[in-house]
DNA sequence: ATTTAGCACTCTATTACTCCGAGTGCTAAC
DNA sequence: GTTAGCACTCGGAGTAATAGAGTGCTAAAT
């Protein structure tokens, strides 16, 4: 949207060298972290345009926003708006290699099978792969189905409550009764009346009044059970967080750009789980790139994220992405996390998707 | 150890005034991080001495090993032996205020009924009273009992398979069949035969062999139910493996005495899990004090650990700890960490202790 | 009209140097 | 055994000089 400003203000057509140039100087940049002068840019260019004629081009880039110096004598960074030119138009995104693939994928065959390890897995794994901090988010808690509920006896007073959802996720709570001793037929009747209750519903609609309502039609046993009935509102609310996962915080500490401050505001910001998931969720389909200042956080300030989001059943389900300097490898970290975006769809759909259709509970 | 050591050479009495300088020499400089010189030290000893007399007291002590220069005209550093000294002799512990208790249990009251979460909300809150970095380790895995398995159909051709033991914690993984429908009976069967075998044993004793001679033990079907095999095998591993929290890492970026690399290095440590259960697990009972040249550990040298264990039924069952600089608050620290190792045994004898006496499974 | 060479200019980072002061160690007096 | 006094050491702050990278502009070349 700044851009397509910048676009009215004429400058649609960067003109072949202009453009070539900026890129040039992004890389640079991002190779190195130092500003570019104007000759460095002419080896980039194969050497034919002189010294002169760059620097001539790069005022002018300057004066358009795209570049700017840190001090007179010093060569060019690209602004926040190079970047983001950069990365919509600009940019070449470098394939994955074979090699890559292959690692990317035993890493993720070791997590087949269980959803949860499965996005905590990748998490890491993209960490590691591409030097900065990755961050997953598991599919939006609140839309999730009930699929069952199984109550089990534990101790003579005590029980467990068992979650299992559509999506593949089960979570447990113990729960204590204040008997010394309860008999297994209300435990039995609990179970039942939870599923008939609940089944089927998204966890974001089962609110306190939900829970409420049904343990008042437990008729005489409601008091008895309420300590179950709280620990089952627990469990729907602790599952329907979104789950997040967060991997690779110490690249962050690893990359030149983040001084001691710097770095711990951003893995303060990271802490904040809300935070980051309200960033995450709220992004629309697709692959996406926010620029530090382009995020309204000041703490991003000089960071970016890229991220997408994967697929369960052909939907948008939960986000995958990284985070680091603004200056970070885009061109080869963006296939990759497409990489892995894909491939996490697709072993998700191997795990549950199947499931989900041939079920009729 | 060192200590006795250095007891031999003679320093078994320090003198009352030796020692009450070298205790206000490690106090100012825990408290301010900066070399003490001989002036700044009249005031604390009440003016009864001259600077003079504490300088020869100084040198003396500097020779006996407690102390050195970082240069030759700056105050004196308190040794690792001096800490040492400090810690085990010298030091007055602060007792907590009422007020730190109560925020404490507040804090700890939060996860009552969950050991697990207890564990997790235990070494948050340590994190963040005492302002350094928290650790806490779940009950040694290998030693728990496994109390029941349940096996619960998920959908026609999977079950989830959920292990229960007797520290209280439940866990639970999918596993996948290879037919298109596999029916209740065998699920049922599998159960039994899981619970037959395994209930009662501890974690540790369940390797590959024994689960092997089980699935044999199931005949015909043995071959159908590779896949719940298989999964009860990694769930036992994981259930098995410590759990470790680790919490308030940005503790440490805060701390000046940690410049970006040995913070880096720190932390790229504390995320290697099995070393930091290895040191905390290996401590013997009580609490400990590691200051850093004392563990082998390279990456620990500017660091100290505390740590303790805190009881279940009156054994030792975890750790909990925390890390930080050599020059930490230990006369605050040191009672607070005390303090949740009592909390936390008296939570987890409530909630867990009571089934274990009770229960005749 | 664009490109280029040449040059003066600017600004930073580096190095060398000086100076101040904190703190010591030693000696001699108390 | 303690203290005052003093010479000495050494790091850190502040200053000045220097080198170098890079620019912007002008005038010539294409």
């Amino acid at each position: 949207m700044l851009n397509d400003f910048r676009k009215g203000m004429g400058n649609v057509e960067l003109g072949e060298r202009k453009q070539r140039i900026l890129a040039a100087v992004v890389e640079l940049y991002i190779r190195t972290g130092e500003p570019v002068g104007s000759k460095t840019l002419v080896g980039v260019l194969d050497n034919t345009v002189s010294s002169a004629t760059i620097r001539n081009e790069m005022a002018e880039l300057a004066a358009m926003g795209y570049l700017e110096q840190p001090h007179t004598s010093a060569g060019r960074v690209p602004t926040p708006m190079a970047f983001r030119l950069y990365i919509d138009k600009l940019m070449c995104k470098r394939s994955l290699s074979q090699e890559d693939r292959d690692r990317i994928d035993a890493m993720l065959m070791q997590a087949a099978g269980d959803p949860e390890r499965l996005i905590s897995e990748a998490s890491e794994a993209l960490a590691e792969t591409t030097g900065y901090a990755a961050v997953t988010t598991a599919p939006s808690g609140r839309s999730v189905k009930v699929k069952r509920i199984e109550v089990l006896r534990v101790s003579p007073c005590s029980a467990a409550i068992i979650l299992m959802t559509d999506s593949g996720i089960l979570r447990s709570r113990i729960c204590r009764f204040d008997r010394d001793e309860v008999d297994g037929s209300l435990l039995q009747m609990l179970s039942r009346a939870l599923n008939d209750c609940f089944c089927g519903h998204a966890l974001g609609d089962i609110g306190l009044p939900q829970v409420q309502s049904m343990a008042v039609s437990m008729g005489e046993h409601s008091l008895l059970c309420a300590p179950a009935v709280t620990a089952f509102f627990q469990l729907v609310q602790d599952t329907s967080e979104v789950e997040i996962s967060l991997n690779g915080q110490l690249n962050i500490l690893r990359h030149p750009d983040y001084d001691n401050i710097h770095a711990r505001d951003l893995l303060a910001f990271l802490t904040k789980r809300e935070l980051l998931t309200g960033i995450l969720t709220s992004m629309p389909t697709g692959l996406r790139v926010v620029i530090g200042s382009e995020s309204k956080r000041p703490e991003l300030d000089g960071s970016s994220i890229i991220a997408t989001h994967y697929k369960l059943g052909g939907q948008p389900d939960g986000s995958i992405g990284i985070i680091g300097p603004l200056r970070m490898d885009y061109a080869r970290a963006i296939p990759k996390i497409e990489y892995f975006a894909r491939a996490m769809s697709k072993m998700l759909d191997e795990i549950i998707g199947i499931d989900r259709q041939t079920d009729n509970y």
